[in-house]
DNA sequence: GTGATAATTAGAACTATTCCAAGAAAAGGG
DNA sequence: CCCTTTTCTTGGAATAGTTCTAATTATCAC
């Protein structure tokens, strides 16, 4: 399992304050719920689940808040393929593996050094600003309880 | 540049046979439209260009033909975020990257051996059928022309 | 407190894509 | 060759995920 990094309710707020977004409950509901099951929930997963503390929220405002998350960067955003993007509150770098039979996402910890080789493979003048490894397939039955 | 890989007319009809798939005009000028101009178009973009030889052709005959040399490995179909899927003829092992300032994406030649070690990154019990690493930035003016 | 700014909400709208049913084309068997 | 079967194309309807809109509510700075 990749170690995990919790942030303090003050530095959650921090976070939002330094890309001049407010806190508010329903940042900090839908926040928490991605720490609590790193299982890459869907928008309309995190709904589901956000309810259960905060039954009026609505659909949008889930979207406003992962967007809010996304943009100062407590969490990643995570597509394959079309299927509906997936929230994850893994700061570390790392790679993406999506199960096709499960229909699970996994985090994958990528070595020291992996990414900035890899960066090291664009032309002079490309200049990156997020690069994303990702992997489809099937995980052996015994892995999937990893 | 990337090398170009043409194939003889025999093997496109070949390489979709070997998937259980007819050749038709409309894979045949599709797949010849993607060769022409291979700057990663949408199947809108496809749509307007394949209707200047075939002015009757429908957007799902589009759609319909992509799937199929996407599924016979012709093509490979290209995803950024939630952007609409592009398309690609280039069969070489590639990275791709998507300038955001000017909405254009270009193959990156992957160097000998990188996409083995990025493999090699999976846990046990991971079986991956297909690797992608995608960068999102912006090149240089004159990088662009590349 | 008060005015300005930002966030939430419900629902409508949008976009890329897929589905559907009907007709056209091609392949295979006699 | 005709006939049958299968595959492909087509236009339009349907769908799914997401974004937009306008009104309301909450928060911030003074």
């Amino acid at each position: 399992m990749p170690a995990t990094v919790t942030l303090s309710p003050d530095n959650f707020a921090q976070a939002l304050a330094d890309s001049g977004l407010r806190n508010t409950p329903q940042r900090e509901v839908i926040y928490s719920i991605l720490l609590k099951k790193r299982d890459h929930p869907t928008a309309d997963e995190v709904y589901a689940r956000v309810k259960a503390e905060l039954p009026t929220i609505s659909l949008a405002t889930v979207y406003n808040c992962l967007e809010a998350l996304v943009n100062c960067n407590l969490v990643r955003a995570v597509n394959f393929e079309r299927e509906p993007t997936r929230y994850c509150p893994n700061l570390h770098p790392h790679a993406h593996f999506h199960d096709e039979t499960a229909g699970s996402t996994h985090d994958i910890d990528l070595p020291p050094g992996l990414l900035e080789q890899v960066r090291a493979i664009l032309p002079p003048g490309y200049d990156a600003s997020s690069i994303e490894i990702s992997f489809r397939g099937r995980t052996a039955p015994e892995a999937a309880t990893r």
